[in-house]
DNA sequence: GTCAGCGTTGAATAG
DNA sequence: TCTATTCAACGCTGA
């Protein structure tokens, strides 16, 4: 917001100085600049039910990571002659006071938000597209194209900053720790190894791009979902997620890479990819109303999942019996990151491969343990995973035995997530309930005793789950030709002076059969 | 209305 | 150890 003299910028996401084009508006011919930041309660307050079921908390590793990005922002804004204010309160009623208190003032404020949070604004994608968000890749790059700003250099530096000015009543603090928050500190086995801020994410950019060949080559579903001494990927995500680092800006270094490299990958498995991957999902997030959730989203194959709280309650805490899926989980927990390949796998097992529990428990889990944890990123990862949207081959399971094989003969990721296994032979670490009693005894490591047996045979539910798909897309196809009809109907009846297409008339009358 | 071709990343098997 | 083929087979798009 500016006003003549004085302006107040608002960091929600954009945690940064680069690349940053509210910033450096606010800063353009200001007397006074307030940076603040506003620690929502609802987001922030220990929550006693955490490891509820249903809980959407914001994990502690993510809070964690975001109060180490706000400290890393402090200390930039302070080296350019300014700093953060960081208040606390309902981020709408602390805005207004912020105006009460003077900080802008004079008639007629100016609100200036930018997109820059997205390589490319979702409203025009969906404009150009003709009122709805593309919903395949391909047809999203299309309409994308070369984003507007992709060779125009960024402002990626800034010398000085006005002063903040008075900032009245206010207590105005310091960035506050976990502890101020009411938080105990996570043991030091259960902190994610990832520091958050602007700081660390331009170090973590610059070593991800230093071989020039590696990102040329990168090839995303060559990626080994197994490696935790090197992620096979950048681990940029949370700092895309909080804006510590510019999707812009990072889509630029790539680019100058790719221009003097003489072969490179390409979209949707290169690097580049990627990050349209997430323009992609928030388009679509953008675009479709009850995204979220599969009652009321048009997108969405309505199917009749399981609400089992045990079988979730298993997947959540690492005791499917499949050391494969319990590892990952246990990553999960502790790092809050892991690696996509891992996502597809337990993603895949909790909903249409085995365990057939609604997508949106899942996601739930997700959203408060993952670090990137991205609204529109996750949700439409569920969506996709759950064969509920944008893909639909269900007979392709993941099978959460030779998966992870695949990549980790020797079981080294499971043994170091799921110590109770560390002396399991390779050829059972990833069936110990195969293994006889005799080998269990010397691993240490009695199968229903140290470790769960499995909570389902794998065999028998992914058949179960393939023939319980298959009846939920028949019926979502009746359902559909039901409505069809309707519609022609509806269109004859109506002159064509009405402004909707078939296609929206469509989607309306779906809409009311699935609520 | 029909149908081939396509879709970020499956598993098992053959060579 | 790596690649290609087969299996079984989905919805969506566009000619």
């Amino acid at each position: 917001m500016a006003s003549g003299a004085n302006s107040l910028m608002w960091f929600r996401k954009g945690l940064r100085l680069h690349d940053n084009p509210a910033l450096e508006y606010a800063a353009k011919g200001s007397k006074f600049l307030y940076p603040v930041f506003v620690i929502d309660p609802h987001y922030m307050e220990p929550d006693p039910t955490a490891f509820s079921l249903g809980s959407s908390k914001a994990g502690l590793n993510r809070i964690q990571f975001l109060l180490e990005s706000l400290v890393d922002l402090d200390l930039s804004l302070k080296k350019v002659g300014s700093r953060l204010l960081v208040l606390k309160g309902d981020p709408g009623e602390v805005l207004i006071r912020c105006l009460k208190e003077g900080y802008v003032s004079g008639t007629g404020v100016e609100i200036f938000s930018p997109v820059s949070h997205t390589l490319y604004n979702p409203a025009d994608i969906i404009r150009k597209n003709g009122g709805s968000p593309p919903l395949s890749y391909q047809s999203f790059l299309k309409l994308a194209g070369q984003p507007s700003w992709a060779t125009t250099p960024l402002l990626t530096t800034i010398s000085s900053l006005p002063p903040i000015g008075n900032t009245g009543s206010f207590a105005v603090s310091e960035v506050p720790t976990v502890r101020e928050l009411g938080y105990e500190d996570l043991a030091e086995d259960e902190r994610t190894p990832f520091k958050g801020g602007e700081s660390e994410a331009l170090k973590r950019l610059r070593e991800s791009i230093a071989n020039k060949e590696w990102v040329a080559n990168f090839e995303k579903p060559k990626g080994d979902p197994s490696a935790f001494l090197k992620p096979a990927t950048t681990v940029l995500s949370p700092y895309l997620k909080f804006g510590c680092l510019s999707s812009r800006y990072f889509y630029q270094c790539i680019q100058d890479i790719l221009k003097c490299s003489k072969k490179h990958t390409s979209p949707p498995v290169s690097l580049l990819g990627q990050l349209l991957w997430r323009d992609f999902f928030y388009t679509a997030a953008f675009g479709t109303p009850n995204f979220n959730q599969m009652k009321g989203n048009r997108i969405c194959k309505q199917i009749p999942w399981k609400n089992d709280d045990e079988l979730l309650a298993a997947w959540r805490d690492s005791r499917t019996g499949f050391p494969w899926i319990d590892a990952i989980m246990v990553q999960l927990r502790k790092w809050g990151w892991i690696h996509h390949l891992a996502r597809h796998s337990v993603a895949c097992f909790l909903t249409r491969g085995d365990l057939f529990v609604h997508w949106e428990r899942g996601r739930h889990v997700f959203e408060r343990l993952l670090i990137d944890s991205d609204w529109a990123i996750n949700n439409g990862n569920w969506l996709w995973l759950s064969c509920s949207s944008f893909f639909y081959q269900y007979n392709r399971i993941y099978s959460p035995i030779s998966f992870g094989k695949k990549y980790d003969s020797a079981g080294n990721y499971i043994r170091h997530f799921l110590p109770v296994l560390k002396d399991m032979p390779k050829e059972y670490i990833y069936e110990p309930w195969t293994a006889p009693i005799s080998v269990q005894r010397k691993a240490k490591c009695i199968i229903g005793i140290d470790y769960p047996k499995p909570v389902v045979s794998h065999d028998s539910a992914s058949k179960e789950c393939k023939m319980r798909l298959g009846e939920a897309y028949a019926l979502n196809k009746k359902l559909n030709g039901l409505v069809s009809d309707e519609d022609l109907n509806e269109l004859r009846r109506k002159a064509d002076n009405e402004s909707t297409t078939l296609d929206s008339v469509s989607r309306k009358k779906k809409q009311k059969l699935i609520d």
